[in-house]
DNA sequence: ACGCAAAATTTCATCAACTGCAATAAGATG
DNA sequence: CATCTTATTGCAGTTGATGAAATTTTGCGT
């Protein structure tokens, strides 16, 4: 196997005679005493494989990299690699399902908080990016990655699309509460609008702090642009 | 050239002697004469395979479909489809690259036509919806599919990524004659969330007349979120 | 500790998307 | 017709992804 890995071993940060045992025990420690072994288990792994996953691709490129390198390198076969990630490229952003919680969902779908719509899924927008927060280090990398390797960017509308139907939901929930005019694609693409732009900001900020507090710097920019339109 | 194969057997695809001369044919009538045999030929084929894979993932679903099952309705080999097409979803989509046309170009970076650049972007975006109006028949039923098949939104954005450097050229370009603040990558997703309501806004409507007549009410939806913002 | 049931991992087989290459067929051209 | 160019095809091979059965690991009661 691996037959593409001449400077694989250049990387300054590991010399792994046996990369499963070690990745695994360390992983273990981060997660000390919580829930049965089995799940602690099975957090170590995914992260394994994530961190693996980001690390190849950073270095060989994404479609060099294959699921059996990931899985290897992970220390598991490339069947369970499967078992934990629907795609390889799921594998190398980290996609975590980062539901809205639902203090944030009810206060929305009753027509508040501010009773604005825009401001209100501002507000939304900022629970769906406040999970990224956790996983810091690897939102960064998958984000620096993206930049590299455009074909992941529509994992991002992969994700919108998973939760699109969620999201329209909470739209006719609040016209039942609040009567609005604005159509459900518009209000999902708004959606989508703001959390990239929040991201890109992020981004170009040097990923300091949140992702969620440039998101009134992105509300601040659309309603300029909408503004300079009905002034002049 | 809307009814290629007046054949709506559910049976696998031995039922046919000879398709690709019954539609070739039929095919070239479309396109009397314009520029080398050789030419027609191509469109041709591409538009029998476009309209082969968009039958068939209509009726056996989009992962029931394989190249094999396409290219043999079309009459090409398998080897010959990926010489027209980079992906089995660029072919279901009819994936055509709409470039933007010269004078749009140099109005729109010239601060034009409006001077308000929302306005300027509605525009631009019309410019861009307005092939689409030509290969009418084949949007239509990309369109329907997309709805059945999520998995095709995705091909949305990549058409989005592809030309998202020459969109940031734009906006580059006009901010040097008039500046102006928004970011590239809000202004990008604006451009996606203007031909996204517009085109589900035609497909709402029937499909009647053309996509582009529905931009002005997405714009306006725009508007008006914003504007109420405002307000209260 | 022991053994058993559940859950996870692995092995193995299989399918389909896609690519490179070399041979061949089919337009174009003079 | 001769030949040059371009397109098609068959073939072998890689890779992503899935299903099923065998095997290992973990949880837990005794």
């Amino acid at each position: 196997m691996v037959p593409t890995s001449s400077r694989a071993t250049a990387a300054p940060a590991d010399a792994e005679p046996r990369p499963d045992l070690a990745e695994l025990a360390a992983a273990l420690e981060g997660t000390p005493a919580e829930q049965g072994l089995r799940e602690r288990k099975k957090r170590a792994r995914r992260a394994a494989l994530i961190d693996a996953a980001q690390m190849l691709v950073a270095e060989h490129g994404l479609d060099a990299v294959t699921v059996e390198m990931i899985s290897a390198e992970a220390g598991v076969s490339a069947r369970t690699f499967f078992n934990y990630f629907e795609s390889k490229d799921d594998a190398v952003l980290g996609a975590e399902d980062s539901g809205l919680s639902e203090d944030v969902v009810l206060t929305f779908v009753g027509g508040g908080p501010t009773g604005r719509l825009l401001s209100d899924l501002e507000v939304l927008v900022a629970s769906l990016l406040r999970p990224h927060a956790e996983a810091h280090d690897r939102v960064v990398r998958a984000m620096d990655l993206m930049q590299q390797e455009p074909r992941l960017l529509q994992r991002h509308v992969i994700w919108m699309d998973r939760h699109k139907s969620r999201l329209v939901e909470l739209f006719e929930a609040r016209r039942a509460a609040v009567p609005f005019s604005t159509d459900n694609e518009l209000l999902t693409m708004l959606v989508l609008l703001l959390i990239r732009t929040a991201l890109v900001a992020w981004e170009h900020a040097g990923y300091s702090g949140d992702p969620a507090d440039h998101l009134p710097a992105a509300v601040a920019q659309l309603v300029d642009v909408v503004a300079h339109d009905l002034d002049s």
